[in-house]
DNA sequence: TCTGGGGTCCTAGGACCC
DNA sequence: TCTGGGGTCCTAGGACCC
């Protein structure tokens, strides 16, 4: 029997802030979405004054209680850095580690040299190194380790460490572990399941196979074989191909021309295709989308365009079709609100079968796409930059109080320093 | 002024084929 | 009078996750 370990860094966002301000340690601190709309991230002391996941931070922000609550807007390339430290560290424990999320990693303990007290060396090795706290759960399955997660996140005297690996001590937290806690139960799952009397993990596993494969198909049937200890979800090694990627935006104010919202567009289309060349990789699929507000009174419009492409990854050629997509979407009296890009069909740019008649010589736009991206490396995100784009940004979103890019602008760490 | 941005997997149903 | 029975592939949409 495998023994997996689920290790979870506490609010990390907020942690990765506390990482380079020791001023924040024990504030309320949280971390908004992207236009700094809601709370995706919040500390102990942010939940204490009443902050929930996913509130939107305008219409809290000015209670009272939240006047010491310190704030920021996302800094996702400090996140991904800490991230990374994150996965060595455990990677010095076990050469089986495999990243959930930006904040949650699975490791394999089989085979470790010592297994006693891991949990809680894990805790304080990654604490020491990458200065994120975390929690360990660890079981005989992914489902269990994560259920075991949820514990050591939840019950104060656990250290942050919590381990189901004997049956005896799972018997006891299933019969009053809630069902709707488990990884991959959903508010669908629980209806179903609250109509035949199931509310715990006790009860749902007292439940015959047959019934929960018919009421919650062969994802609900995996979880259910996983809670009993037979582990049918693997620790995935290799990080699979992504099949596809998508870049949307939500507008820091209402774009109302049609220019204006083909420049976004552009500008996401932009975007995604240097994500696909960063993974090596050509797009068979581009789909295109607009909205207005879901929250603003007004009129509403919705749409989108799906279309096949020849494979590339070719900003120009994207660029193009995204805007002419946006362009022939776009209706009048409409104050559109978010939009944006989605590319699937995913390949690798080696195996992707060869044009017979490519609209361009692929390896002149090979050698153009590279010396833009080794352009903007120096230069910054989007200094070159194809002219559908243009430079007015008008959508772009609202970043208030951004963090400095500590781990990987040597710039932006020197001012902190200075 | 102001309500996120990504992903994965599964199933059903349509189009098409022999 | 009677109008098949499989396959495959693709897409849209649901459900769930962080």
């Amino acid at each position: 029997m495998p023994t997996f370990a689920l290790v979870d860094g506490n609010s990390f966002y907020c942690s990765c802030e506390r990482a380079f301000d020791p001023r924040l340690r024990g504030k309320p601190v949280v971390v908004l979405s992207n236009n700094d709309g809601c709370v995706i991230a919040r500390t102990a002391e942010a939940k204490a004054v009443g902050i929930g996941m996913g509130d939107p931070w305008h219409l809290i922000k000015d209670r009272p209680a939240l006047r010491d609550v310190i704030w920021f807007s996302s800094n996702y390339a400090l996140y991904a850095d800490m991230s990374r430290r994150m996965f060595e560290v455990l990677n010095s424990f076990s050469p089986d580690v495999e990243p959930y999320s930006i904040d949650e990693m699975f490791m394999l303990l089989d085979g470790l040299p010592d297994r006693n007290g891991i949990g809680s060396r894990i805790r304080e090795a990654v604490l020491g190194s990458a200065k994120i706290p975390t929690c360990v759960g660890i079981g005989p399955t992914k489902t269990i380790a994560k259920l075991a997660n949820r514990i050591a996140k939840k019950t104060p005297g656990l250290e942050g460490v919590c381990d189901l690996s004997d049956v005896d001590v799972r018997r006891d937290v299933y019969r009053t572990f809630p069902v709707a806690d488990v990884w991959g139960v959903g508010p669908s799952s629980v209806r179903k399941l609250a109509r035949h009397g199931v509310e715990t993990v006790a009860q749902f596993l007292e439940l015959p196979a047959f019934v929960v494969r018919k009421e919650l198909s062969v994802t609900g049937a995996r979880i259910h074989q996983e809670l009993t200890g037979i582990s049918c979800l693997p620790l995935s090694d290799l990080p699979s191909t992504r099949k596809g990627l998508a870049v949307t935006r939500s507008f820091g104010q209402p774009v109302a021309t049609r220019q204006a919202l083909t420049e976004a567009v552009a500008a996401f289309a932009d975007r995604a295709s240097e994500k696909l060349r960063q993974g090596d990789l050509v797009a068979g699929h581009l789909t295109v989308f607009i909205r207005t507000s879901d929250f603003k009174p007004g009129p509403r419009y919705s749409n989108l365009a799906s279309m096949t492409i020849e494979r590339t990854s070719d900003s120009l050629a994207l660029v193009s079709l995204a805007s002419r997509a946006a362009a022939r979407l776009w209706r009048d009296g409409y104050a559109y609100a978010k939009a944006g890009v989605m590319l699937t069909d995913l390949s690798p740019r080696q195996q992707a079968p060869a044009d017979l008649f490519p609209s361009r010589e692929p390896s002149k736009v090979a050698k153009l796409m590279e010396a833009i991206d080794r352009v903007n490396a120096v230069h910054g995100r989007g200094a070159l930059r194809p002219a559908l784009v243009g430079f007015r940004d008008k959508w772009k979103p609202r970043q208030g109080n951004l963090s400095n890019r500590f781990t990987t602008d040597l710039r932006e760490l020197m001012e902190v320093v200075a």
